[in-house]
This record gives structure tokens, C-alpha cells and sequence, in this order.
DNA sequence: AGCACGCCGACT
DNA sequence: GTCGGCGTGCTC
């Protein structure tokens, strides 16, 4: 019988996951590129996922090896604009096209239950436009919504950028198009969710790790098949998501690193939807008061670039203050107030009497860092990791906070049997007992991984802190996050010096974003607000930035540091990882490759440079060691060809694993 | 990444 | 004599 053949890519990492195999009769008939198939592999009757990619003609290998595509599914199938997507994607991101193709898709199941989903009520929305906020919509209006384009709003924490978002929203939904809302983390759908399904007249999908698998396909399925207007309220993942009539993409807080995988395909997903965008010629809108640097120069004069310097409703930006703790550990240890100062208990407790709410953001779990022995200075570290262990009071545990590990809190010290053990530096633990301590009388509670475990739990804690059931909230990134909160206008920041030491090119920038955002949370009703920094570098120009509320300073003072030492945004970088089992074994195999590639930049791509190696923050992870390269230009088409020819003939060894992350945000 | 194959030491 | 350790190489 006549066969045809087909290049396959399939979820497997090797050849690039390109395979041929063949088809006959009515499944050749049926398939096309995008179709999704089992196919056999290996000797033994094992069976994998692929997806159709092209029918080829001659092949270069025998005839004899090649098998024929098992069965084709019928229940989903890729477009032409989701295949280009992943085709480019798998080229930039240096990743196996049908791994990413596998990775991003939902589990298949037989019998998906009923779609979950809201319905919006479509209520009149009581809100009036300022003219800042109305001129953005008008300005994004006029350039037409049937062709592509990038917008920024670039609007300080409680400018109203929601408002912006809902309007540009109903207007698409009136033309019958669906719109895509992207927001780094799950913990913000509660409160988005609330408003778009008072004023939106359409089902909203929801698309986050909160749902279940059933619910996955079966909006994956949906989607397919139905393109009447909606609205999908998604992390990261939900960029792919095959939604029919697509007509604005939105990503707010999109300089977050959430919109960044750092696992398996390393990608982005505000560059995805602006990439979508682009092929589907369709707007995408990013917002953020603190935009990342690469967002902020590539959007800084143009005219998509929209600043709003002003908060909504006369509300006013919070007075931030510093508090230099140089030399005051132990004084204020000794009247029980560390790690707060005298100024912040003050503060407190008068908000408190107020009848305000106080937040306190400190980015560490734990009561302590790690313990340490009084007499001979031991210090107590994960066996599996190059890591010390945190001190958990409450649990009574040394927890290592990069694997699994845990163990009962030591009573003396396993080297010179001495029992005082002193608990170094703090964290949310120690930041929240300290203060229900001071008011033994107020409801303090923890906002951080630790305590918040689930989303019901999540919500629970914040209806709670709506309701004033709680007086102060301590804890971590995740109360920073686009919260809005009306009754808070103290916020405590603690702790922050560690980041700013932290050695690579964005801690400046992260650390910004961090005060900035965590800032935003106080007086976004109106109240005159004030946020107090602990800080042993009062002087670090960061602060004056934070306490003029400009982010344009902010980067005219990064930007020829960025220059200085070649980082993003002024050259582009890929971070090779080399992870084994065996640290000489590593070491020797990541000099060995640095080599190849310094040999190969040398000789054909001059622009790039190879730097390297070196081990990684933490190097040893799990019992793994890991050391990095660093690939970086100003040609990112030498950039990637580089690495396409190293990576052509590299095959590491067994006991060896490569990662490629492209466009990193740490070094990790 | 799986998975089979194959070559060696340890046990019924 | 056979079970199973993991080093090696192949998968269309």
C-alpha cells in the first residue's frame, strides 16, 4: 500500500523531537500539520505523544525504520497560528518543539466534567474616567483594534490601571471578539474576578492551578469550537490557550517574574502575547508601575508609551521614610522592639488606635535565617545542600528551604555539646511573633507560603483582613502583589538590605519594584499614607528614587550600569546550566563545553561573548551540583546561531543534564 | 528522558 | 547457574 510520510514532533527530548513515521489510507487522509497522534517508540510497545509537522518526501534514513503513526485524536488539533507560535518559540527558547507542545497542553481525559466558569452580570459600572485615564483608552482606541499593537501603561500603584483595562475591555467584547487578561499569580483572581463579573456581560474562564484538570480540557475544547466574546482571567500558561476571535491581549504587572517559566522551556509570557499578538494582529496591552528596564526602553518615547504619574480619586502617594538601623540591633533587641525600632512601634500602634490597618512586608519565611552555636560558631546545614537551614520556632524545626529536608531543632550544638544555639536574622516568623508580643492584644497574623497553603485559605485571609477582623498582616512578596487594601495606611518594609547585595545586574531593579509595589499597598483610599523602611544603607540612592516616587531617575541611574557591565536591555544573554551528580565531573564538562564555545564565538560569531564557568548561587542542590555559562550579545542573531551550532553536535554525557534559559531574570 | 542490552559480582 | 547492579547507546 502507498504510504506517506510525515516529520512528527514528538515528546522527547532527543533529535530536536523531530521523528519521521508514516501513514496509509484514511489517516493519511485525515492528518494534516497540527494534528495530534500516539506514535510507537523504541523497541519494547511503548507509545508517545506527537504532532503532525509536515509531510516530508525523501528521507535520509532507511526506509526500514519507520513506523507507522498509531492512531490520530479527534479532540483537539493545533491551528496554523498556534503551530507557528510553537515553532518559534521552540527555536528561541532552544527547546524540543514537541516537548513544548506536551508541556503546554492539559491532560487528556475521557470524560471531562461539566465547564466551571462565571457568568458576568453586566451591571452599569458606576465609575467616571479621569481625563488621564480616558485619554489612554482613547489613544488606544484611535489606533484600531484590527491590527497589532503594543501599548505600556506605565501608571503608579493605585492609578487606576483596572478601570483602563475594564473599558478597553468592553469595547472589544462589543465587537464579538474575546479578550485574553494575563496576570502573574492566582492569588490576584479573586480580586479581578470581582470586578470584571460585576460589569462584564460575558463568561469569564478562569485559568490557573486552582482548576482541574477536567476543567483545563475542557476549556481547551471549548475554546476550539466556540467563539462567541469572553474573557479568560490566566497565569502565565493560559497564554497559550486557543481562543477563536481573539481580540486583545492584556498583561498586567508585567514586569513580574511569575510570567517567566523557569523550568523545562524557559519562557515568557508577556513576550509570548506580544508575540500572539503580532501573528494574530490583534493590540496587547502591558501595564505596571514599575516596568521592567528592557519594557521601559523599548516603549520610553514611542507613542504607546502612556505614563499616569497620578493616583485615581486624589488619592495621594505614601511619604516614605527611612529608618537607619546601623548599630541598633542590640538596643532595640534589648527593649524586645527588634527587628522593628523605636519609630515603627510608635507608628504602629498609633494607626492601630486609629483604627487602621498595618502591613508589614518582610521577603524571608521563618523565625531565623539559620541557627548558630554561642561557643564554637557551628552553624547548622542541609546535608543534601550547599544551604544553610532555617529555624522554624513554632514547628520546632531546622527546615532547608531548597529541598525536602527537615529535621527536629537541635537542643545543643552536635560538635561542642554546648546548648545556647542564637537564632541569626528573621523572618516572618520572628517579625510576627515579635509584634503580637508588643500588642498582645490585636490580632496579628502571617500572610506568606508558610501559612497560606491553598487558595481557599488565601481568601479566607484576606476577606478576613477586609472585614478588620485582623489588625496587622505580616508577610512576604505575596501580600505585595496588585492588592488593594482600604484601610491600610502604614506599611512596615523589612529586612530589604539583603536583596540589595544580592550579585547580579537586576537587584537594583528588583529591589525598586519590591519597595515600589509594597509601597502601593498604603493609602489607596485617599488618607494621607506613609511607609517606613528599615535600612542599614540609608544612603543607597535607591531610597531617594522610592521617596520621589520616579521611576525615570530610577532608570536614568541604571541604565549606564546596565551599559557598564553589558546587561540586558543594552545586550541580550543565555545562561547555559551544567547539572550533575559529581562535582569534578561537572566542573571538568562545563570547562570543556566554555572552550568549544569561546572556540566557536572566536572563529565565527565575533560578537558573542562566552563567559565562564562558574558555579552556581547555590551549588550544590538535592545532592546535584550545577555550574553555569553565560552566552551574551548586541547581535541576537549571532547570539542564537552560536548556539544552534554548539548545540548540533553536543550530546552530554549520561550522568550530565543541560538548561538552557534564554532571557534570564536571575543567575541563578 | 526512557528503555533494552550486556557484562560483572553475589547469592540460592 | 540466575538475579540484579548500572554503564552504554539507541530511539523515526
Amino acid at each position: 500500500m502507498e504510504k506517506t510520510l510525515f516529520l512528527v514532533a514528538v515528546n522527547t527530548p532527543f533529535n530536536g523531537s523531530m521523528l519521521t513515521y508514516s501513514a496509509g489510507g484514511e489517516l493519511a487522509q485525515k492528518i494534516t500539520k497540527g494534528t495530534l497522534v500516539k506514535v510507537p517508540l523504541g523497541k519494547g510497545k511503548r507509545s508517545v505523544d506527537g504532532c503532525v509537522w509536515q509531510q516530508v518526501s525523501e528521507q535520509n534514513i532507511d526506509l526500514e525504520k519507520i513506523k507507522d503513526i498509531t492512531e490520530a485524536s479527534d479532540e483537539l488539533t493545533l491551528s496554523k497560528e498556534e503551530c507557528d507560535l510553537f515553532q518559534w518559540m521552540a527555536s528561541y527558547y532552544h527547546y524540543p518543539l514537541g516537548q513544548l507542545i506536551f508541556d503546554v497542553l492539559p491532560p487528556f481525559l475521557k470524560r471531562p466534567r461539566k465547564l466551571n466558569y462565571d457568568q458576568g452580570k453586566g451591571e452599569e459600572s458606576p465609575f467616571v474616567l479621569s481625563p488621564d485615564q480616558q485619554n489612554v483608552v482613547a489613544k488606544i482606541a484611535e489606533a484600531g483594534f484590527d491590527k497589532f499593537t503594543k501599548s505600556l501603561v506605565h501608571g503608579v500603584t493605585g492609578a487606576g490601571k483596572t478601570l483602563i483595562y475594564l473599558e478597553l475591555i468592553q469595547k472589544i467584547i462589543k465587537e464579538k471578539k474575546s479578550v485574553l487578561f494575563l496576570l502573574p499569580e492566582i492569588n490576584l483572581t479573586p480580586q479581578f474576578l470581582k470586578t470584571f463579573e460585576t460589569y462584564l456581560n460575558v463568561p469569564i474562564y478562569s485559568y490557573n492551578s486552582a482548576i482541574s484538570n477536567s476543567d483545563k480540557f475542557g476549556l481547551w475544547k471549548l475554546l476550539q469550537e466556540d467563539s462567541s466574546p469572553k474573557l479568560i482571567l490566566g497565569v502565565r500558561s493560559s497564554v497559550f490557550l486557543p481562543i477563536k476571535n481573539l481580540g486583545l491581549i492584556i498583561v498586567d504587572e508585567e514586569h513580574d517574574q511569575s510570567f517567566k517559566q523557569d523550568d523545562r522551556c524557559t519562557y515568557n509570557a508577556r513576550d509570548i502575547a506580544i508575540k500572539r499578538a503580532s501573528l494574530l494582529k490583534i493590540p496587547v496591552i502591558l501595564g505596571s508601575a514599575t516596568p521592567m528596564v528592557e519594557t521601559y526602553k523599548a516603549f520610553v518615547g514611542t507613542t504607546h508609551y502612556f505614563p499616569l504619574t497620578k493616583r485615581a480619586q486624589e488619592a495621594k502617594l505614601p511619604e516614605v521614610e527611612l529608618v537607619d538601623m546601623r548599630g541598633r540591633a542590640r538596643v532595640e533587641a534589648e527593649k524586645m522592639l527588634w527587628p522593628y525600632s523605636s519609630e515603627s512601634v510608635f507608628k504602629i500602634r498609633k494607626a492601630l488606635e486609629k483604627g487602621e490597618q498595618v502591613l508589614v512586608f518582610i521577603n524571608r519565611l521563618g523565625y531565623a535565617s539559620y541557627l548558630q552555636c554561642n561557643s564554637c560558631g557551628h552553624q547548622f546545614a542541609c546535608p543534601n545542600c550547599s544551604t544553610n537551614l532555617k529555624y522554624f520556632k513554632k514547628r520546632s524545626e531546622l527546615v532547608c528551604q531548597t529541598c525536602e529536608y527537615k529535621s527536629p531543632a537541635p537542643e545543643m550544638c552536635p560538635e561542642c555539646m554546648n546548648i545556647q544555639l542564637t537564632p541569626k536574622g528573621f523572618g516572618t516568623e520572628k517579625a510576627h511573633d515579635t509584634l503580637q508580643e508588643l500588642f498582645p492584644d490585636r490580632v496579628v497574623e502571617r500572610f506568606d507560603r508558610d501559612e497560606i497553603k491553598t487558595f481557599g485559605k488565601l481568601e479566607e485571609t484576606l476577606d478576613l483582613f477586609h472585614q478588620k477582623k485582623i489588625d496587622i498582616l505580616v508577610g512576604t512578596q505575596m501580600l505585595s502583589k496588585g492588592h488593594n487594601f482600604e484601610n491600610v495606611n502604614l506599611v512596615i518594609i523589612l529586612g530589604i538590605d539583603s536583596q540589595l547585595n544580592f550579585p547580579d545586574f537586576r537587584s537594583n531593579e528588583r529591589v525598586y519594584q519590591t519597595l515600589t509595589q509594597v509601597s502601593g499597598r498604603a493609602g489607596r483610599f485617599g488618607k494621607k499614607a506613609e511607609v517606613l523602611v528599615h535600612t542599614l544603607a540609608p544612603e543607597n540612592k535607591i531610597f531617594s528614587y522610592l521617596k520621589n516616587h520616579s521611576f525615570d531617575d530610577f532608570y536614568k541611574d541604571e541604565i549606564p550600569l546596565r551599559e557598564m557591565c553589558s546587561s540586558p536591555p543594552v545586550k541580550k544573554i543565555i545562561l547555559l546550566y551544567i547539572n550533575g551528580k559529581h562535582q569534578a565531573e561537572v566542573i571538568k564538562e562545563s570547562s570543556t563545553q566554555a572552550e568549544r564555545l569561546s572556540e566557536l564565538a572566536h572563529t565565527h560569531f565575533n560578537k558573542v561573548d562566552v563567559l565562564g564557568p562558574r558555579p552556581s548561587m547555590i551549588e550544590k542542590k538535592v545532592n546535584k551540583f550545577t555550574w553555569s555559562l553565560l552566552l551574551r550579545s548586541d547581535d541576537i542573531n549571532q547570539l542564537h546561531n552560536l548556539l544552534n551550532t554548539f548545540l548540533k553536535n553536543y550530546r552530554p554525557p549520561h550522568t550530565i543534564s543541560l538548561k538552557i534559559d534564554v532571557d534570564p531574570y536571575y543567575f541563578d
